[in-house]
DNA sequence: GTTGATAATAAGGTCAGCCATAATATTATT
DNA sequence: AATAATATTATGGCTGACCTTATTATCAAC
């Protein structure tokens, strides 16, 4: 049933499609810069995902995940998560470093590690930045949130993910104690798109838009 | 004080000439062998490494390490065994499997990682297949002991490792009980070469030469 | 509709690690 | 010393995943 193993390059593609959109198709550029990629090596690859039944890509429309790519997407984020989990739970490693880690070790893990490793975790929902860890059957509950750049100005929302994932975004944001389950009141938006004033653990922080659009917040 | 990352394939490499010997040159032809390539393709990535300083190829005298080969492949062997025993002591993943999962994670771990993976095992002084974990430093005791094929008969030793990496073979000796800490008997050996007749755990079990090389008893 | 931005293709390279086949070189044995 | 086995080198190829620098399509906005 399951086929010749993917290489790590594949899973990044597939990750990154099921990161930057649920359903929709993503415009290859945008996948390009995610993957730190140009432009037309991600549409050679696109191309390459294509042939294989990955993906599927309508030009000038976006490249989206068939169901078969989606599946295997979901695994890569739960072997992903749960290594997120074991990172910072058991070994103790610092918050804004566990992504990076995990993003190796996710394309290293068998199957029966990450049944055994679910198992040892006691079955997380959740990962420590806050996102839905998928079933083994690939199904999971999507946050129900939106970017705490579209929060209103007076509002106090709840921060449920951290979706940044280089390192030194999380470092800032750790810094600035803008974690999943915080409180955080959102002071003023400067205008022209400028940034956010927020008040988060009694302190003001001023956050840029961009980075606020990496949390998710209800 | 630490370079560029290693691919996995020269980490590969460096194993495999830290298990086929301590010290002495090891046979090009053997190390392909041992890497499942044919012996031009080791020839040339021996001269990678060559290059790079981390192994020094005498034609026709064999492949060594170098001082700073010997310590990138004790490093691996490192996060190699500390991976079997978190899979095999925290996961319970079947001893014959632990080598060929862990042979996967060992290239995707960083320095933090196997640190704190220490840490949480305890420091374990040798993995479930007997062998010695290298500390940090790369130092660690060798086994003090010599392979089966090579002990008398009728006498009974202690198995202190099983150096066998393909995971049908470690299935196999599982099976017969052939494992680290058994006590075996040697009953008879063939001639020319043939099998030896083992008694283990009250059971006779014969037992090829070239598996016997693979266990390593007291 | 024309035009400017964006997206996609075409064309030609690089690099690591593999492969096979053929030619040499060395070592070991007789 | 001749010879057979083994090791090494020389060539030439391949694949995946990148790159740069054009060129060409398409879409969206005026
Ligand atoms: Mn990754
Ligand atoms: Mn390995
Ligand atoms: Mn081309
Ligand atoms: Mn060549």
């Amino acid at each position: 049933m399951n086929e010749k193993p993917l290489s790590e390059s594949t899973e990044m593609y597939l990750k990154a499609l099921a990161e930057l959109s649920a359903r929709e198709p993503v415009a290859v550029a945008r996948l390009a810069e995610r993957l730190g990629v140009t432009p037309v090596s991600a549409n050679e690859m696109v191309h390459r995902l294509d042939e294989q039944g990955l993906v599927s890509h309508k030009p000038y429309k976006g490249v989206a995940l068939t169901k078969k790519g989606r599946e295997i997407a979901s695994d890569v984020l739960r072997r992903q998560r749960l290594w997120e989990c074991f990172l910072f739970d058991h070994l103790n490693i610092e918050w804004a470093q566990i992504y990076e880690f995990a993003c190796s070790l996710e394309h290293a893990t068998a199957p029966e590690v990450t049944e055994a490793l679910a198992v040892f975790l006691n079955h997380p929902k959740t990962c420590p930045r806050g996102n839905p860890i998928p079933e083994q059957d690939g199904s999971f509950e999507p946050l129900n949130g939106a970017p705490l750049s579209e929060a209103e100005v007076g509002s106090v929302v709840t921060a449920l993910a951290v979706n940044a994932t280089a390192t030194d975004v999380l470092k800032y944001l750790q810094e600035r104690n803008i974690l999943p389950g915080r409180e955080i009141e959102i002071v003023e938006a400067a205008p022209m798109r400028g940034p956010l004033t927020l008040r988060v653990e009694g302190k003001e922080v001023v956050l840029g838009l961009s980075l606020a659009e990496f949390v998710i917040v209800k």
